[in-house]
Order: C-alpha cells, then sequence, then structure tokens
RNA sequence: GGCGCCGUAGCUCAGUUGGUGAGAGCGCUCGACUCAUAAUCGAGAGGUCGACAGUUCAAAUCUGUCCGGCGCUACCA
C-alpha cells in the first residue's frame, strides 16, 4: 500500500482541448486508476495555466476581462475531462488565491535564500509582439519575423533566477535518482541539457500586470512560467497546508510532453531546491501523436482534432482504449481514425465484447442463466497468472500499452479455450459447467484489469456475469486470484458492450 | 553549429544487462467452427532487424562512419 499522486501539465486555456492534451490527461487517469485498484491512497491532479500576455490579449479580442475569459475556457477543459471520464481529485486554476499564495510563498524563500537577483535585461523588442526576440530570430535587418517590422533595443529590469548555481545539485539528483527521468530517452535529453551549462533565468516581467505579483517587488509579475510550474506544489497544499504538502509531495509523479521537458526535469527541480522543498518529482515524458490517416489528415494537425467528436463515435470507453492501447508511452506515434476503428473494433467488439455475448448466450442456454464455479485447476488459471504479473509489472514501468496489451492475452486466451472445449456442444452438466466457470472467471479477472482503460463499461460487464458490487472497489492482487467466481449467481444476456462499428 | 531521438515483416509497433533457427497485433491467403457483435479458432505467406566497417566464440542488441526522418537549443500536450 502507498501512495500515488499524478499530475497533468495545466493546460494553457487558450487552446482548445484535443486529443494530444487527451493522450496526456488519460495517461495520468489510467495510472493513477491502477494505483486505485492497488489499494494505493491516490491524488489525481490537473488544471488550467491561465496568466500570461497570451490570455491577455486574446481576452480582448473576445471582449472580455481576463478572467471571464479564463473562466469561459477553463471549463471547456473542465467539460472535455469530465466527458472523458477522467476521476480527477483537484482541477487547479492558476488564478485561484491558494495558488498566489503558494507562488508567492515559495518564491519569496527562494528569495530569501539568496537565489533570486534583480538584473538587467535588455534585447531585441517587439511592440507588436510584446516580446523579446533573439537575434537569430531576427530577419532582414532587426525586424521581428511575424510583424516584418523593425525592433526596438529595450532595456528592462528583471528579476533573475540563480538556476546556474544549481547545476551541481541537479548532477546529483540524476546521478543518485536513475528514475527521476522516464523513459530512458528522455532522461538522456535532460541530462544534455544539463551537460551544456545552465544560465539564470528570467522569471518576472513589468511589461503586464495579468499574472501574480513579485511580493517583494509589486510592479512585477511573475512570468507565466514560473507561476504554471508551482500549481503541483500548490495543489497539495504548500504555502498553506504543510502537513498535507509534506503527505503528498514525495509521491509525486508529472506526466508531460517531450516538449516542455526541459522545465520539469531541469528548472522545476531547481526551483524546488531553491526553496528548501527536499522532494524531488518524478517525471515521465511523452512523445506527440502524430496526425496520419485518411480521415483526420485534412484537419491537418493533432491539436485540431477535439476528444469530443471521437467519443461521439466510440464511446468514452472506446476511445480511452484505443488511445491508451495504440501509443506507446514515450516515442511519438501515429494517430489516425482508421487506426481507432481498427482498434476499437478488435480489441472491444471482437474480442473483449463478443466474449462476454458468447459466454452469456451458452451460460444461458446450457446453465440455466447460472454463472458455475471455475474449476481450480483450469489450465487459464497459468494463463491469467502470467498475464496479470507482466500487467502489473508495465503499469509500474508507467506503459500503459504494454499493460494493456498483457490483459488482453487473456480475452484472447479465454475465445481459444472456448474454441477448443466447445461447450455449446456438450450436454449440460459438469463439463460445461466446468469450462463456463472458467471462462467467468477469466472474464471477471480480465475485467478488473481492464477497469483503467474503460471503466464505464467493465462495470457494466461485471454485472452481466452476476458480481456482487463494482469493479472499482475490487482490490489488486487479491482480485486478481483465480477462483474467486463465485458460481451460482446470474448471469444476463444483453446488446452488445460494444458493437462492431464500419468506417463512415 | 551544439545536444538528443528514431530507422525491425504491407501497416502500427515489442524486442531486459549481446547467446536455442528474429516476435505481436492488424492486413492478406487457405482451412475449421457456427455459442457469439459476418464475431471466434487453426495453418500459412511475408523481414539480408537503414548502409558499411569494427569489437566478440556470438550482435537487431556494443563501437565508429555514413544515409534517411525528426526534436530541442527560454516559454503549444
Amino acid at each position: 500500500m502507498g501512495r500515488y499522486f499524478g499530475t497533468t501539465p495545466i493546460f494553457y486555456v487558450n487552446d482548445a482541448p484535443h486529443v494530444g492534451h487527451a493522450y496526456n490527461a488519460l495517461s495520468v487517469d489510467a495510472v493513477c486508476r491502477w494505483h486505485r485498484l492497488l489499494g494505493d491512497e491516490v491524488r489525481f491532479l490537473t488544471g488550467t495555466d491561465e496568466h500570461g500576455l497570451k490570455v491577455m490579449r486574446s481576452a480582448q479580442e473576445a471582449g472580455r476581462s481576463p478572467i471571464e475569459h479564463a473562466d469561459h475556457n477553463s471549463g471547456r477543459f473542465r467539460d472535455a475531462w469530465a466527458e472523458m471520464n477522467l476521476a480527477n481529485d483537484d482541477f487547479i486554476r492558476t488564478t485561484e488565491p491558494r495558488h498566489h499564495a503558494a507562488v508567492q510563498a515559495m518564491l519569496q524563500r527562494a528569495y530569501d535564500n539568496g537565489h533570486i537577483y534583480q538584473a538587467t535585461y535588455s534585447g531585441w523588442y517587439c511592440v507588436g509582439c510584446e516580446a523579446y526576440y533573439a537575434e537569430d530570430d531576427l530577419i532582414d535587418d532587426h525586424a521581428c519575423p511575424i510583424h516584418k517590422r523593425p525592433v526596438e533595443h529595450m532595456v528592462e529590469d528583471n528579476w533573475f533566477f540563480r538556476l546556474s548555481a544549481f547545476q551541481k545539485q541537479l548532477e546529483d539528483w540524476f546521478a543518485a535518482t536513475p528514475g527521476n527521468v522516464t523513459p530512458d530517452g528522455f532522461r538522456n535529453e535532460a541530462l544534455g541539457i544539463l551537460r551544456q551549462g545552465l544560465e539564470d533565468v528570467s522569471i518576472s516581467r513589468s511589461s503586464i500586470d495579468w499574472g501574480i505579483s513579485v511580493p517583494w517587488d509589486p510592479d512585477h509579475v511573475f512570468y507565466v512560467w514560473y507561476d504554471a510550474l508551482i500549481n503541483y506544489a500548490t495543489a497539495v497544499g504548500y504555502g498553506t497546508d504543510q502537513e498535507q504538502f509534506d503527505t503528498w509531495w514525495p509521491s509525486v509523479h508529472h506526466f508531460v510532453g517531450k516538449d516542455i521537458l526541459r522545465f520539469h526535469t531541469i528548472y522545476w527541480p531547481a526551483m524546488l531546491m531553491a526553496a528548501d522543498v527536499e522532494h524531488l518529482p518524478t517525471v515521465h515524458v511523452h512523445g506527440f501523436l502524430l496526425l496520419g490517416g485518411e480521415k483526420m489528415s485534412k484537419t491537418g494537425n493533432v491539436t485540431k482534432v477535439a476528444p469530443s467528436d471521437l467519443i461521439a463515435d466510440f464511446g468514452v470507453d472506446g476511445f480511452r482504449h484505443a488511445v491508451l492501447r495504440d501509443h506507446p508511452f514515450g516515442p511519438d506515434s501515429e494517430f489516425s481514425y482508421e487506426a481507432l476503428l481498427s482498434r476499437y473494433n478488435v480489441d472491444l467488439a471482437n474480442n473483449y465484447g463478443n466474449l462476454v455475448s458468447r459466454v452469456a448466450t451458452v451460460v444461458a442456454k446450457k446453465c440455466n442463466g447460472i454463472g458455475p464455479a471455475p474449476d481450480p485447476g483450469s489450465p487459464l488459471a497459468a494463463v491469467v497468472a502470467t498475464a496479470f504479473a507482466e500487467t502489473a509489472a508495465a503499469w509500474e514501468r508507467t506503459q500503459p500499452s504494454v499493460a494493456l496489451e498483457a490483459t488482453w492475452r487473456i480475452i484472447r486466451q479465454t475465445n481459444e479455450y472456448l474454441q477448443e472445449r466447445e461447450p455449446w456442444k456438450m450436454d449440460a452438466g459438469p463439463d460445461v459447467d466446468a469450462v463456463m466457470g472458467d471462462a467467468l472467471e477469466a472474464l471477471r479477472i480480465a475485467t478488473v484489469l481492464a477497469w483503467p482503460s474503460i471503466p464505464e463499461t467493465a462495470e457494466l460487464a461485471w454485472k452481466r456475469i452476476g458480481m456482487p458490487g463494482t469493479v472499482a472497489e475490487q482490490r489488486l492482487p487479491a482480485a486478481a486470484q483465480w477462483g474467486l467466481y463465485p458460481g451460482g449467481v446470474t448471469v444476463e444476456t444483453g446488446d452488445p458492450l460494444f458493437p462492431r462499428l464500419k468506417l463512415t
């Protein structure tokens, strides 16, 4: 029994929820659900990032105040995640008072420790963009690449975080903690960044006021990135509830896309060090979903694909399972409507759903609709034991696709087993009972293991096979023990759990 | 330029610390079955593991070079 605190990044409110976000959030949800099955105390956090110039500007365009705009757009994420059946325990918004308090507390601490200093920032500033550009990014003769207008050389006082001072400590952390960043490929990238040497970073802006003010210098607000990272700490009580923070922080796991690896594996740990926070996070990095396939390539970009459109076609669980099963956590992978459809039909309609149907029918015909108890010596028992071990190991390594593959082997093997025994040809009696009891037991266990990806349908199947209670309240590894299917319970037939779908 | 990732069957991908004749799913071909959502089961075809060289008794798995695809290099998962 342990504790697991899983986080998504907070999503920038200007974005509309898309499959890229969904993939990230679903991965956290599934891993957290796995930990819930293990009986761990779990906290799953997600939320929205709402400060910064871009939000301010798009609020203006929409004719709203920044907070009205943030309220509205944050709601889109909240709704999308509810529709995806994410079981998040909290939804944080960076505009909340608790977050302001935490940010100010953490950075004040870093300031008091001497890790933040004032310096002059100078650079090429585009008035149109209200942003600085590096010399290399400019076009023609010092012109903004977007507005094609000359930029101005500006000088501004800024607060800087002494990131460079943490080079050694970060190196030590990596050396002492082999699993701090996974998978290894991304850990190497983080090490590469470290090897190149760290420079101090500017963490405040005086040009805008839509942000969290610097406690010792109210004319400045913290730059959006540095306020954003702190959300993870805010949510478990940093600055407001030390006991809660101490309880959860040691078991924090961040799930992030590879584009923000630098912030989560270098900057953020350094900020924590600067504020004397003892425990550092574990970071799980994944790649991008690349848009492939006929139907969706028209939309051009994965950021244009809304989860709700796919849920409309495949159902929540269909979407959840296909996304989790098809995309190895780590590398970039192809995302296509065709692949989604294929995964849905194969795993859910043909294998899982159809197995539930055929078992229920045979039980109805040969066992009077009463599910018999399994055979303790069934050959399926060993199959299940192996599959469970592999499933558990894969979830532990944060590899949902591998875990689900292992779980589905139980389903495939049960189909094979039925085919081999042909209970539908037998006369009613002990022989049929033994076979069907085994099938029901395999189904029972597979249903528990599949719950992280198909939570809603798993509950339906659970009831179909006559199990009391819910899947959600099952506890592993006990629930994966062969032989717990009670027997003597009513098995119901019904409409297909996952109707087979055709390309439209 | 610097750092890093990737290139394994038609497709999408697995392949721990190098070691029985290289795998899965999908797709395809043939066959079986007909309880089930035209679902299921079996058999089969299909790969010089990007190229070249090297280390080794032994490499998809280590080293080097090259070719090809890509990411990061201060703010979109």
